[in-house]
DNA sequence: GCGGTGACGGCCT
DNA sequence: AAGGCCGCCACCG
């Protein structure tokens, strides 16, 4: 199974796990890597996130890195999380502490 | 084939 | 507690 990298059903496999993250709630590139098989590639979960899809497809605004940080370029990405009743930190970050999605 | 870069993660300062 | 640096693997030039 763990052989090639990036490959539509990597892709498929992330998207999954990504919808599979209940509104309120959030993840880290970490976990999303974990359930993938690739823990150590985290950075490669992001760049499949802001390259396969966005809108409407896949909650890949419930996608953070592990300093609770949403993506440098998606702003909405806070107000959408907001209006599923995830908290935001004065700070800018996500309180993954309580939010942080478990499967 | 080599070097540089990156929607990251963890440890150190 | 917050910020900075290094290290990880994969992709692009």
């Amino acid at each position: 199974m763990e052989k090639k990298i990036l490959t539509p059903d990597l892709v498929h496999a992330i998207l999954s796990a990504v919808d599979q993250i209940p509104a309120g709630k959030v993840a880290s590139y970490g976990q999303i890597a974990s359930l993938i098989g690739r823990p150590w590639n985290a950075r490669l979960v992001g760049r499949v996130l802001s390259m396969a899809v966005c809108p409407g497809q896949h909650p890949c605004h419930r996608v953070l890195n592990h300093a609770g940080r949403t993506a440098p370029e998606f702003h909405e990405q806070r107000d959408l999380l907001e209006s599923e009743g995830v908290v935001f930190l004065e700070n800018g970050k996500v309180d993954m502490s309580a939010c942080q999605w478990q499967f």
